[in-house]
DNA sequence: CCTAATTCCTCTAGTCGCTATAGGTTCAAG
DNA sequence: CTTGAACCTATAGCGACTAGAGGAATTAGG
């Protein structure tokens, strides 16, 4: 039973039909059977695969470190210390994002709260750009990343 | 004076030499004057053009941001409202990626203090990652940005 | 002045994790 | 049996860079 299309896969994974199939693209999800006319048919395996990429990615972790941890869970004997190490790593790369993000929201609050909506050349925006010498903190570093979709 | 290369306006701008092409190339930062030889020559205003970019990237800005407000700041007499916009925009923007990620934080942490460091059968990292139930909070949505380089 | 090391040049392709589009085929409901 | 939704492949694009090849210019030292 199940065979599912890959858009009832979709349905029930929260990942979108475009997306399964670039995980099939890049080895992160095996490629299913498919119905004689050429279409995916997949099965509860890959639903569960695929909730566990899900669930990997809502937490922040990239597809390497979960296609590492899916290789150790298909190994329930060995140690899981592997497994706790990447976790590890994640959150300490989360707390160090939290930590910048933290720095940056208290400049643009100091940045906003002074714009007294004047005219740009007494802007508290754009003279705290233009110097960061106006800045109460230091924000520089490695914390800026993509705005997510 | 000045006359600087691109090494010395990477050096006093912290942007590395291929990002400053880059952005040369995308019309961010204007083309500076070359050398007999070809090489490009930077006066002061590039630098401080540059220190507003590399500022307002280090704020999470996207490029596209920092045009619209060096626009602004090229017209002093207009009114701020825009840039003020645009910076509020930016805050909410941030304050929304901290929310996830302490949420995320908060299951990493769980995560990680289960763990007992035994067999991946029993281990909580990834019995978390295969199945959400086990998850505290809900931590879906689009707060997973990639990590910063 | 000459050489050698460093910096600079352009161009292309790769990163990450998707997303979008085009142009065509198959499936399932009525 | 028809229709329209869902499916297929393939390619290109997103943001903001980064890396590498292969060569030319500059600069510091002798």
């Amino acid at each position: 039973m199940s065979d599912l299309s890959i858009g009832r896969l979709s349905a029930l994974s929260g990942v979108k039909v475009p997306t399964i199939r670039y995980y099939e693209s890049i080895g992160m999800l095996d490629a299913p059977p498919r119905s004689p006319g050429g279409q995916r048919r997949y099965g509860p395996d890959h639903l569960e695969r695929l909730r566990f990429i899900r669930h990997g990615r809502d937490l922040g972790f990239g597809l390497d470190d979960l296609r590492a941890l899916q290789d150790l869970s298909a190994r329930p004997d060995q140690s899981c210390d592997e497994a706790d190490r990447i976790a590890r790593r994640q959150l300490l790369d989360v707390e160090r994002r939290i930590a910048g993000l933290e720095a940056v929201r208290a400049e643009l609050l100091r940045m906003v709260e002074r714009c007294s909506h004047g005219v740009v050349d007494e802007c508290r925006v754009i003279q705290t750009l233009s110097d960061h010498a106006l800045c109460a903190h230091d924000h520089a570093g490695g914390h800026t990343a993509s705005k997510a979709g």
